[in-house]
DNA sequence: AATTTGCCCATGATATCCCATAAATTAAGC
DNA sequence: GCTTAATTTATGGGATATCATGGGCAAATT
């Protein structure tokens, strides 16, 4: 358990409290304290300990200090990010930031993202979500030039292609 | 005995709870977490230990982190996947993202894919793996201008053997 | 005073643990 | 080679333990 999977959706109360999925709660660790930083390119915040602002702060550092992706990620890594607080029962109260970034009401949906997980409005993930499979499966069938069977992980599955249909 | 081979069909109680066949169960080692990464490709999911996941990540670390296929690859890889935890009799229960993704109600199919292994609806997984021998046959006849040697009837290419019930 | 914010407790719904049992595979014995 | 005893499995169910969620209340803000 070292790293945020899966996704689930859970409810904002009355007073803008969320739970924290309780199976991402030990892997930021004992820490009562969450930090989010604003995503440039989507419509969802990061979340995570100390060492997403710090992660972040890197990947920064191998940008190209001239470019306009520079700029925003700058500028958003620095002035959109917040530290909420995690209560006894392992919720936190979103922010006015965080409602506006995401466009959360009253549900969201956390997502794993590895060594951060990510808050979405349930809608605009599973549209999200639909795309990115949609579009990873296209990579995927480039890349294997059409013979895959199975999604492996560089597995030799040696069987021919076979479409078959997502779900019904 | 490393690595996962043949398929077996085991029934989905009331609480939602599925053996993992025993045979399975020492090749995931002394863990009690499956973890489990949605295809999409086909309506199932692959399944094994952190390897499974540790493997893909390290694909991920030879792309290119600020690449839109990096960020929809991850995407998918750690918002789909889950992370299950087996009960002291072998037994998981199937989360409502496994339900979605592959179609499963009462009863699920374990399928062998040598270091992983895959969980399908028994109809599907059935219909898909008639469609697999079929192309691979297709396949040999294209290879081989028709000339064959011991392709005969019975022999189910590639695919992992045994009949679609188990044992008999 | 009227809201927020942080802390504590309550509750229904799941999930997890533990024990029971029948089916089935293997080992043992004749 | 068969038949039976001994072990594993697959599966079920009851008893807890967790979790998501709601609400109360008092200290801190405004």
């Amino acid at each position: 358990m070292d790293r945020f999977l899966s996704n689930t959706i859970n409810k904002v109360d009355k007073k803008g409290r969320v739970s924290i999925p309780a199976s991402f709660r030990p892997i930021l660790g004992n820490t009562s304290r969450l930090y989010i930083l604003s995503s440039v390119d989507q419509p969802t915040v990061d979340a995570g300990g100390v060492e997403l602002i710090e992660r972040k702060e890197q990947q920064l550092e191998r940008m190209d200090p001239f470019s306009e992706d520079y700029e925003l990620y700058s500028f958003v890594l620095h002035g959109d990010s917040t530290e909420l607080k995690i209560d006894g029962e392992g919720r936190v109260v979103l922010s006015d930031l965080i409602r506006e970034q995401t466009g959360i009401t009253d549900r969201a949906a956390f997502v794993g993202r590895g060594h951060f997980f990510q808050i979405w409005e349930p809608e605009r993930f599973r549209a999200y979500r639909e795309e990115a499979r949609k579009k990873v499966a296209e990579m995927r069938r480039a890349k294997s030039g059409g013979a895959q069977l199975g999604a492996g992980g560089g597995a030799n599955g040696g069987v021919a292609a076979g479409q078959g249909e997502q779900n019904t």
